[in-house]
DNA sequence: GCTAAAATTTGAATCGATCCAACAAAAATG
DNA sequence: CATTTTTGTTGGATCGATTCAAATTTTAGC
């Protein structure tokens, strides 16, 4: 029975309500959002009169500015809006942000732009109260433009130096050295990295140079775990081929080919992300090379898919629901304090590695 | 080089700014907003006291209210947040959502909520221009809620017989004909439907009255459309045992035992979604049955995963992805008008159907 | 040097609500 | 009946910006 002359006017507002219900615009507030402390008689005089003109209910643009608080995160990358549907890790983390979400009551806002004038943009107008922010590539953009907002906001990763910012990420150097470990310890002798960027620019196989100068710690340092066991095992890790990519099919499967372009291909295979362990044993699969009578291969992040690979893969596996709630948590109850937190990793050994082959 | 001043006091606004720099309101706002119809000289000194207040660039809460409009859509759902990104179709029609969004800069707000008073609240203070809804379990009540909201909103799935609501849903009844067709010319005489809710508490075994009483019109014109084409083969409908399922887990291994419970066990199934069709073979192959040696299934929805599963799933595949950007775009490009658009559905034949076992 | 046209700047009005101190009316108390 | 207490209502102030007609300053033209 809503009005039928809405035509194209302009929306009814509360003060229209309150003057056709002859109150003052400060009951006809209190009618919906402290309906107990009206006049019974009153309060169903104005919910009438509302019904009847077709009015919407109190609108959250007006309430917003008064409260101050939208009560909604946002979740930034510098990928395309997909990616919060497509990356496996993307995926699981999100999980656990919707499950801190969920429990307050918070909504999640998705913020993202390929370019980066999009990007600016879009985190300077989302209606959030706080940003979580993938630094997959890019990051340390999405990190200054984020920092301009003045909201508080959290890494995923502890992808930088910088202390100023809080963070929460996994022990890389540590579950790097349980992959190399196992490898090593199967006889593996022959190596190659499979690694995310050093800094906001892959570029194929890395130099000693990149590395150093490292924007990504978590990748230097995974790197650095890497390469200290596998020293300890008496390998030149000089000679061990790292190659970027950009943590999707094609840069992979490019640093695979080059990779096994090499005189002396490698018997193991350190992937710094499940996502490219397993494009990894696909591409290894389709060239023939049987994953691990041939070649070996561990993951790192631990998704679900990992677990239902042919073969399943053995991985380093993240707490990614528990970083992804606590990641909300810290938005959603932030006291203004910067908080880094290291989470443990755990080594998941399925059917992807194997002993060295003989020779 | 901000303010080391900063404290806990509260934010600068936008009128600090234009007294401390000296300009009214105005000039500061198009400073921001319109830097370039402002003299260089007077731009350069207003945005230098900015930078040293440490003002964080004009809140969006209150460019919103001025504005009116908040470029983002609201997809909503009675399910989870975390559905979103677990459900296999919703994860393809988020993908499509997303594009269309992508394209327009416009953001995403997920809307969600278990119980039906959060529900109520999250739906009336998302902060969007329109909603995309999920109509799944509790479709209606999610209808009814968003309309009183008074913005644009497309329901997903013609699951509505309401015709006053803009929807974009799939041609059931064709796409339930071919799946139908394809497993009587198999050969197939024996079946069991697993199914989604006709309303919105699924129950199990679904009644004659269930059927026809039916909220969701898109599950019983599937249901229409299987049966009309099985009684073309001379195939008694009223035998065939319909097992109404959440579409998760529990219910649909409930389903499943139950139908295989039966003195006669089908021989082939008909699935309403591609997630039943998949946990099904799951099931079947736990219990030792071989498909589609022993049982035939064929699913709906078409989602990547059922390319990837031992056998490939046969399926109805819906254009997922095109729904998304149609329904984002109803939103983003709205018009006032109630828009009902029926697409059409590609069957895909891979390995989970087979001839009829003998006997 | 004067006037018309163009470029800037101003300040009040507006967006749609909530909050709160002050006031009015009704009920309770002495 | 006068006074205090309780309960409800009012209207102005506020949240933080944008907009636009009018006022002012510059620049251009002669």
């Amino acid at each position: 029975m809503a009005s039928l002359l809405e035509g194209q006017a302009r929306p009814i507002r509360l003060a229209d309500i309150a003057k056709a219900a002859g109150v003052s615009h400060g009951t006809a507030s209190n009618v919906f959002s402290r309906p107990e402390i009206v006049r019974a008689e009153v309060r169903e005089r104005v919910k009438a009169v509302a019904e009847q003109m077709g009015y919407a209910g109190p609108d959250p643009k007006g309430r917003l500015l008064r409260a101050g608080k939208v009560n909604a995160i946002g979740v930034a990358t510098t990928e395309p809006l997909s990616y919060f549907f497509d990356d496996p890790f993307a995926r699981v983390m999100m999980a656990g942000i919707s499950q801190a979400c969920d429990a307050t009551g918070a909504g999640i806002a998705l913020v993202s732009a390929a370019n980066q004038e999009k990007l600016a943009w879009n985190i300077q107008s989302a209606l959030v109260d706080g940003f979580v922010l993938f630094c997959i590539e890019g990051g340390s953009r999405l990190v200054d433009l984020t920092r301009e907002r003045r909201l508080p906001f959290v890494a995923l990763e502890l992808g930088f130096q910088d202390e100023t910012v809080s963070a929460i990420g996994v022990d890389n150097v540590a579950g790097a050295r349980l992959a190399a470990r196992h490898l090593a310890e199967l006889g593996h002798r022959r190596f190659a990295v499979l690694s995310l960027g050093f800094a906001d620019n892959p570029t194929g196989f890395a130099t000693p140079e990149a590395v150093r100068s490292a924007v990504y710690t978590g990748t230097r340092d995974r790197l650095a775990g890497y390469f200290e066991e596998l020293s300890r095992f008496g390998i030149d890790t000089a000679k061990i081929p790292v190659y970027e990519t950009e943590n999707e099919d094609k840069s992979t499967r490019a640093g695979l080919e080059a990779i096994f372009a090499k005189e002396e291909p490698p018997t193991a295979i350190l992937a710094m992300s499940d996502r490219m362990a397993l494009i990894a044993i696909d591409w290894l699969k389709a060239r023939g090379l049987n994953v691990p009578g041939d070649v070996s291969i561990v993951g790192f992040d631990g998704v679900p898919d990992g677990a239902l690979s042919t073969p399943p893969l053995t991985t380093i596996a993240q707490p990614i629901i528990e970083i992804g709630r606590r990641a909300a948590r810290m938005i959603l109850d932030h006291d203004g304090a910067v908080r880094r937190e290291t989470m443990g990793v755990e080594f998941i050994v399925r059917g992807s590695t194997g002993p060295a082959p003989r020779g």
